[in-house]
DNA sequence: TCAATAGTGTCTTTGAGACACTATCGC
DNA sequence: GCGATAGTGTCTCAAAGACACTATTGA
């Protein structure tokens, strides 16, 4: 262990401290923003303007404000980037990223957060971005075990947000087997079939119909029931029940995936 | 919306960055040092030899130095406060504190991570503290619902220290339920005694003995047996059989904890 | 009528809860 | 023998997997 100056060791500085006895970062938010449409998990990203990485798509973020918390500034871009500025919109903190050279730049280390919508509108490229847009995660070159073949037409993502994205992904993944986040992805009101829809498209495999309205509606505050129901569109099919979010957010026991992998190193 | 001047709208400042472009912060990471010991879950914390805080206890920590990632940092913390440099301790990050206000002397955003050490040795203080111990979480004055009346003789932690204790709390409970970290407490070689003991300790509930046998025996991958028993200490009772760690880290399905609320808010 | 979607019934298997029982040690 | 700890056997019940079946709509 070497000896080298550093401020206060193990501690804050001092009141009285100097703002060059410690390295300054810049601090950002990144929002991996997912919803679901046309069968597939999708995620809001930006085409950068300028370099680095000038053209390739990045998760919207942006600088964490002198005067507001790491959350707010999530809040705030979130509103910004989506035109969602509803507080009722599920945002979390997913992790942070702080590997010195993340960004070519500066030291930046970056508070990333995952926020699930329903039904979004159309996002607008701010004044920075030359398009913004939502793609299926399906489409983007992602680490980690590749299913099937390798495409050769997967869309490489800036800084380290291809990683950033994948973990979003696991942790969508595991949350909807133990609690009942999926319901936040669909509008109100929904049926089971659209809910079944989700854990469809976010799993990768489709659940047993009959085994996931049993488990979701033996899920006490999972869904409630609304009176009415919709009109299947289209080609007939028999109208469902309509329902809408229910206040519990555990779903004990969890709905497992069948085909996860019972080791990891 | 206001429209307040802000760098790079939604993204980050161009190459020739003008440092005063954008909020300076401090990076901290902070520590939560978990063990099980004396039958209780126990975390590493400091006393404060500075204000604020003066003579308050508060989890180790420190800076983010200029060339070294977040993960590293948190490796080398470690290192300096518990004297285990092994890189096999499980270190894991928890969550990034940002609030404003949270340390009154400048803005720092401080990323908390959790270790799980099994029978560590006695800490020392470093320069900068008073005393360094490990304190049973019963004793800490935690936020959330309290278990039974109040008690007058907890310790009030330093800054939000309170909150990521708890949140740590919460974290290491839940993941003994659905992987098999509950083995990082123990020191090899042990017994399912021991373990069920790490279980009792953490969860404040103590599971059936023999469904927790047939539950960990049939996990394949979470315990392997080693040749030899170990007498069981003093006062009697047949020899166990010692057990290592297994390869496997998810436990599925879940062990799951008897005693959850349904709903959260 | 058929296709399509919604919804039910039920048999089987897995695994957890409860708890009585046996085994092997030190004394 | 006793107390203490380790370990087994087994009955019951909750819940998931599999899958056949019925119901209600539009065309």
């Amino acid at each position: 262990m070497t000896t080298r100056p550093r401020p206060q060791e193990g501690d804050l500085a001092p009141p009285e401290y100097d703002p060059h006895a410690f390295p300054p970062f810049a601090v950002t938010v990144d929002l991996a923003v997912l919803t679901v449409a046309a069968g597939a998990l999708q995620i809001l990203l930006v085409q950068r303007d300028e370099p680095p990485f000038q053209g390739a798509w990045a998760l919207p973020g942006g600088f964490v404000l002198k005067d507001e918390s790491v959350e707010e500034a999530a809040r705030r871009e979130l509103a910004e980037e989506t035109g969602l500025s509803d507080t009722t919109i599920h945002l979390e903190q997913l992790a942070t990223y702080g590997a010195p050279d993340r960004d070519p730049r500066m030291r930046v280390v970056s508070v990333a957060h995952v926020a699930l919508v329903a039904d979004p509108p159309e996002p607008v490229a701010g004044g920075d971005a030359a398009a913004a847009r939502y793609w299926p995660l399906d489409d983007l070159d992602l680490p980690g075990p590749r299913a099937g073949r390798r495409r050769h037409d997967l869309v490489s993502l800036a800084f380290d947000h291809a990683q950033i994205v994948a973990d979003a992904r696991e942790r969508v993944r595991a949350k909807l087997e133990y609690t009942t986040l999926a319901t936040a992805f669909a509008p109100e009101p929904f049926t089971l079939s659209d809910l079944r829809r989700i854990y469809t498209a976010v799993w990768g495999t489709e659940p047993d119909l009959a085994n996931f309205r049993r488990k979701v509606l033996s899920a006490t505050g999972m869904v409630v029931p609304e009176d009415g129901a919709r009109p299947s569109g289209g080609s007939g099919g028999r109208p469902a029940q309509l329902y809408r979010r229910g206040p519990a957010v555990d779903l004990r026991p969890p709905m497992l995936r069948a085909d996860v992998a019972e080791v990891r190193t």
